[in-house]
DNA sequence: CTGAAAGCGCTTACAG
DNA sequence: CTGAAAGCGCTTACAG
C-alpha cells in the first residue's frame, strides 16, 4: 500500500486565510474563487489579489468532500498502453477531458477480469464521476460491479454486437463493430481470392484479441482460416513469427489476415525475405491503418479506424452525459477498408 | 469547469455504518480496514465481515483529507502520448506505481511551458504525493513552481548535462544522456563515412526534440548536418517526407541522422523507392530500438534504449524516495549502440 | 451582496 | 484493545 514518510502533506495557503486577508469570510472567497455568482467587483478584485499573492492552490480534495458531487476525476481502465492503439485512444480522451477540467486517473489492467475488478475498486475510492473500460465481455463480478456504480460509464473501442438492445442507463460506446470490421475485409478479399487462408493474432491468457474481427473475416470470406493464435503482445516480430509458422506448415495458404498492421508488416517482411511474392503468391491484409502502412514500398491492405478520434468522441459523449445533456448511447466511429498493394 | 448535474455523489456505505452494524466505533473500524494495530480478531472479524457484506468502498478524498499525509496519487505530466515513446514509459511506471497502492493522474502537456504550467497546478490541487515530469530545460515560472512543491519531483527520459551538481533536494532523474547517445552515433559513424551528412528532426514550435542528440551526433561526427526540422510530430511519413526534401536538395548527402526509428524507416522507404542504395549511396540511423527496426530487411543502425524500464525504475526510485530510503538522484539507464546494416 | 452554522467521511491524537 | 472529541479545507443550505 502507499504511504509516505516523506509526505506530511503541503500545508499551503488555505482558503481561510485568503478570507482573512482579505477581509470576507470564508464563504465569500470561496463564491469568488470558484466564480460562482454572489459578491461586489470590488470583493472579487481584493480576494483574487490576494490568493495570487499568496499563491494559493484550491485543494480539491477538499472541495470534493465537502461537496456532494462527484469529483472531476475520471477513472479510465485501459488493457495495454504500450502500443498504438490504446495510447492513443487515451492521447485522445486525456485532451477533451481535460480541456473542461476533468482529470484522468489511468491504469493498465489487461485481459484479465481479477486485475480488472481490482482497479476498478481501488479507482472508486477515489469517487471519480466517470468510468472508462474497454468494451468486452466480463465477469459477473464486473458487470454487477459496473451496473450497480451511479456514474456514468463509457465502453470504447468495441461497440459489441447487441447494438440494438440499448437503454438509456446502459454504458455509453464509442468505438467500432468489429465483426463489420472484420465482414467487410473477409467479403473483399473473398471475391478477390480463393484457396487456403491463414489468420495471425494474439491471445492474453483465455482472452483472444480481435475475435470478433475473426469471425467477421471467416464469415465475410466464407471459409475457415487456419488461425494462430500467439501468446505474445501483438509486435511486428509477432507477425514475422506467426507469418514463418503458418506458412512452413501450410505453404498453400494464399492469403494471410492479420491481427493489426503491426503484425501484418511482419509478415511481410518475412515474405519479402523468403522470396514470398506479395500479393501473387500470398495476399496479405492487416487492420488498424496504422502510420506504417502507408510508407510500405506496396501500400498495406487494412482497415483504417481514427483512434485518436474514439478517443475524443468518448470524451464528448461522456461529458455530454455528466452536464445531463442527450447523447447517442452507442456512436459508431466507423472504419475505412483500404484496398491497398499487398491483397 | 468540470461539473456534473447528473453527478449527485453515490452515497454508498460510509465507516459510520460499519461501525454501527459491527458494533464498535468509527475508530476501530477505522483501524481494521486500515489494517493498523489495535483490536482483537473477533473485532476484525466482525468488521470485516460487516464491510464485506454492505460492500463498502472506502473514500480515499475523506481519508487524504482526515489524515495529514500526502494522497496516493501521482500526478504524471508529459509531453505526447500517442507514440512508442511515451506511452512506454507510462506503462512502465503504471505497473510499478500501481502495484504498491499509487495511482497515476495523467495529462499530456505538449513542450508548451505555459501548458504543462497549468495543467501541473491543476494537478496540485489534487495535493499529489510526487509529481512526474519529461526532463528538459524550462521556464522560471514551472522550475520555481518544481522547487517549491514539497513533494518529490521525477524527472524521466532526459538526464540532462549537468549530472554531476546534483543535491539530495534535486528532482531524481531517469532516463539517459542524450548528448552521449548522439555523440556515440556520430562517433561510429564519423569513422565510416565521410562527405556531407543530413538530419531529419522535428519541432514543436520554439522546442527542438532531441537537441542534445543532435549536438552529440554534431561533436562525435565532426561535421554540422544539414539539419531538417519539421514542424510536425515523429512519424514514419515525417521521416519519407523529410529524406525525400534533403535528398532533392542536396543529392550529395552520404550519411542520415533521424530523430527517431519512426522516422528513420520512412525515410528508409523514400530511398528504396527511389533506388537509392543502403548503406551504399546514403547511410541512415535512427535512434530509439523500435521494434520495426528489427523486422526490416536491413537492420536498423540504431541507439536501443529501453523504454518501459525508464517508467519501470522511475517508479522504483520515486517509491524508495517516498519511504525515505536512499536512493540514487541520478539514474542513467543506459543506451546500446546497434550496428546493423543501414549505415 | 455577505456570513455564521453545520457537515462531508474519514483520521489524528488523546484518554482509558 | 477501544472510543469520544476535534479537525482536515472546503461547500451547502440558510438567513440576512
Amino acid at each position: 500500500m502507499a504511504k509516505s514518510s516523506s509526505g506530511s502533506k503541503n500545508k499551503g495557503v488555505s482558503l481561510a486565510e485568503i478570507a482573512q486577508d482579505a477581509g470576507v469570510s470564508r464563504m465569500t472567497a470561496s463564491r469568488v474563487l470558484r466564480g460562482v455568482d454572489g459578491y461586489s467587483d470590488a470583493t472579487r478584485d481584493k480576494v483574487l489579489a490576494v490568493a495570487k499573492q499568496l499563491g494559493y492552490v484550491p485543494n480539491r480534495i477538499a472541495a470534493s468532500l465537502g461537496s456532494d458531487t462527484a469529483t472531476s476525476l475520471v477513472a479510465i481502465a485501459l488493457p495495454t498502453l504500450g502500443r498504438d492503439l490504446y495510447s492513443q485512444i487515451l492521447e485522445g480522451l486525456e485532451s477533451n477531458l481535460s480541456s473542461v477540467g476533468y482529470q484522468p486517473i489511468v491504469g493498465v489492467v489487461g485481459y484479465d477480469d481479477d486485475t480488472e475488478y481490482q482497479w476498478l475498486n481501488s479507482a472508486l475510492a477515489w469517487r471519480p464521476c466517470a468510468l472508462v473500460v474497454a468494451g468486452r465481455t466480463r465477469s459477473n463480478a464486473i458487470r454487477t460491479l459496473l451496473q450497480s456504480v451511479t456514474v456514468p460509464v463509457v465502453e470504447i473501442w468495441n461497440l459489441g454486437r447487441s447494438a440494438e438492445k440499448q437503454r438509456v442507463s446502459d454504458p455509453l460506446r464509442v468505438g467500432i463493430d468489429h465483426y463489420r470490421a472484420g465482414l467487410e475485409m473477409g467479403q473483399y478479399l473473398g471475391g478477390r481470392y480463393s484457396g487456403d487462408i491463414g489468420y495471425v493474432g494474439v491471445r492474453s491468457g483465455e482472452f483472444v484479441l480481435g475475435a470478433e474481427r475473426l469471425n467477421g473475416f471467416t464469415e465475410g470470406f466464407g471459409i475457415e482460416p487456419q488461425a494462430l493464435l500467439l501468446n505474445d503482445r501483438s509486435s511486428f516480430y509477432a507477425g514475422y513469427y506467426g507469418a514463418e509458422q503458418l506458412l512452413s506448415g501450410n505453404p498453400d495458404l494464399r492469403v494471410l489476415y492479420f491481427l493489426d498492421d503491426n503484425m501484418a508488416v511482419g509478415g511481410l517482411m518475412f515474405c519479402q525475405q523468403k522470396g514470398i511474392k506479395i500479393p501473387g503468391d500470398v495476399a496479405i491484409a492487416g487492420f488498424g491503418g496504422l502510420d506504417v502502412g502507408s510508407v510500405l514500398p506496396a501500400r498495406l491492405t487494412t482497415t483504417n479506424v481514427r483512434r485518436l478520434k474514439v478517443g475524443k468522441l468518448a470524451a464528448e459523449n461522456l461529458i455530454k452525459r455528466l452536464n445531463g445533456e442527450p447523447v447517442a448511447v452507442i456512436d459508431d466511429v466507423g472504419f475505412q477498408l483500404i484496398k491497398g498493394e499487398t491483397a
